[in-house]
DNA sequence: TAAGATTGACCGCTCAATCTTA
DNA sequence: TAAGATTGAGCGGTCAATCTTA
């Protein structure tokens, strides 16, 4: 029995929460966005890379950065050059390995995660703390950890089309319609 | 609820819902965006704009249609271009404001659709159906749904610099001017 | 004056290709 | 060969400015 039928229902609901998630994450990051931007210079992906950075004082690898935001090596590549300008990150090399090069949080950027926190985090504990009880919200961080995205790696990123009688994809030889050159 | 205090566990748990929000957020899209792309040759927001565009067999204005998908009007301009190239939606003036323009989904749009739907969607209800009993489900959209982003309108994008913003969304009844305002 | 739509400049991020070192 | 990092090209999106019409 490998694979399940999918109710109307399933598909409805998986449908909705996909939605909200969609549209949350769109609201609330252009408006923090908007306000860390304004105040410090820096956006919501430079607040999370400097935060794990600020738990790893020894530094981290730069692949293993990129896994623990989600981001791809050269989106960590180009969102560390915005901070190594701003001097709030410098570069490190492994003494062993030519190849890897560790990402370091410099003290002027402590400083400056340590500012745009202040007004951050109570904004996001505003923001959730309005919405929900503590039980609701303890809840909601449970089951949004169990969604892609939780783990620490990004194995979990390379998703095989799995089920079989997956509908509209014929298994062999068919190539991808490609629409267009986008 | 006006202000109350911020316990350091209210923000701990703000914060980690705010991160398991943008690492699920970020995994699934890629995820879904390189599906979608190989096979249909669509994104995810292709996927949104469609999905609102077959139910307003009229067609929507487009800042309207920006709105519900929380783009902003260039925003809107931008992916209707791509999906106007494909002929998947085309333009439609509306006959009392000469301002205003219309999406409307073509044909091929409501097919091409059609054939994305059915491989997304149930990947989508597979994913969840994976991770969630029905109950739980429901309860996590029910969650978000509290989240910014919930309401129909872009109100609550629109947000006042200073520093205690609030953010605080009023949904209220402003009706989508449907079709000839006249 | 304001509303709707578009354009230009730019940013964040991805993929594919490349370079260097193991 | 493979792993880590970077670069070039390009997409998806924002903001600010502009054009047109009410």
């Amino acid at each position: 029995l490998p694979d399940q039928v999918l109710s109307a229902q399933d598909v409805e609901q998986a449908l909705l929460a996909w939605g909200r998630l969609l549209r949350a994450h769109a609201a609330m990051t252009r408006t923090f966005n908007a306000e860390l931007q304004a105040a410090h210079g820096l956006t919501v992906s430079d607040i999370e890379v400097l935060k794990v950075l600020v738990a790893e004082p020894d530094g981290i690898r730069r692949v293993d950065l990129a896994a623990r935001v989600r981001l791809t090596p050269s989106g960590i590549t180009r969102l560390l050059e915005g901070l190594q300008r701003a001097e709030l990150v410098c570069k490190a090399q492994c003494p062993g390995d030519a190849r890897v090069s560790y990402a370091v949080i410099t003290d002027a950027g402590r400083e400056t995660l340590r500012e745009a926190e202040a007004g951050f985090f109570a904004a996001l504990a505003r923001l959730f703390g309005e919405r929900y009880a503590p039980a609701e919200l303890e809840r909601l961080v449970e089951l949004l950890a169990r969604l892609p995205g939780g783990g620490e790696g990004l194995d979990e990123l390379c998703h095989t089309e799995g089920a079989a009688g997956d509908s509209g994809e014929a298994p062999s030889g068919r190539m991808p319609s490609r629409i267009t050159p986008r």
